[in-house]
DNA sequence: CTTGACTCTCTAGCTCACTGTAGGGTTTAT
DNA sequence: ATAAACCCTACAGTGAGCTAGAGAGTCAAG
């Protein structure tokens, strides 16, 4: 008794991944995913793994990981190798990022607190002032 | 002895603010300046007071306003009214931005280490086994 | 046999702040 | 007179990850 699993259309495998039937194609159109089959009609004929790769597609970018980085990781998987030690390593290099948005981000926000701060005790530029505005006037981003 | 400051061709206005001189047209094509004059031969001629106008596109953009941003505040300045209310407005903004920004890398950065600490754990994908890297499998980003 | 839901390809558009190129005209210095 | 250095317009391209639309073909149900 084995049920043979059907190929799926790609509107059923939107439906089933949640992703729309656009993005199948242009995950197609960077090599992510290909069709187990064409048939005459032309139609796209998916495998049924084909949505547990896209299901990876979808946790990796979870992970924030480009789709040129999962691209890369489906390649060498699909080169029989295991990608992990690359999934590991740009697990760090991400990791490694936003460690210094983090920091730029609190650095620059205390920058424009002390800039506010400092701007607050200065009046509005009068109209006939010939500057634009003092408030910005004054940047020098050391303040 | 009145010093009459001359106009300047773009090629000066560029040199003077380090601006390349497409920035300074494309500037023009966001309505940000505009030429005092375009002589006979449809050159653009600047009255000096633009390299100011430009510095100061420079300093708020220093404070990542935007270009559409600094329009606005430019525009209310040429309709002769104060746009330190609009720019403080604008800063205090940024800053909440900042302060999502900060605590959602910082969310997100302890959600990666800690899934990084939990998969060190796991062998990496052997190649007979159907999972693309179990590394990234068992991402459910609660970890 | 027709209607509606699907599918296809190809193209363009979105955001942002530019940069680069092609194909011309103008000015300045020698 | 000529060559270098400048200026002009107009359009395409960049990156990321899609989305939307035109125009056409295909399939299943009633």
């Amino acid at each position: 008794m084995t049920t043979t699993t059907p190929l799926l259309k790609i509107g059923e495998l939107a439906k089933r991944s949640h992703l729309s039937v656009g993005t199948l194609r242009y995950y197609e159109s960077l090599d992510l995913i290909k069709p187990a089959d064409r048939a005459a009609n032309n139609y796209r004929y998916y495998s049924p793994e084909t949505l547990q790769k896209v299901e990876f597609i979808k946790k990796a970018q979870a992970l924030h990981f480009s789709l040129a980085d999962i691209q890369h990781i489906l390649n060498i998987r699909a080169s029989g190798q295991s990608p992990c030690a690359l999934v590991d390593e740009l697990l760090d290099k991400k990791i490694d990022q936003l460690e210094h948005q983090i920091q730029s981000a609190l650095a620059f926000k205390s920058e424009l607190e002390t800039f506010r701060d400092h701007i607050s005790a200065i009046p509005p530029t009068a109209p006939d002032d010939p500057t634009i505005c003092h408030h910005i006037g004054i940047v020098s981003l050391d303040v």
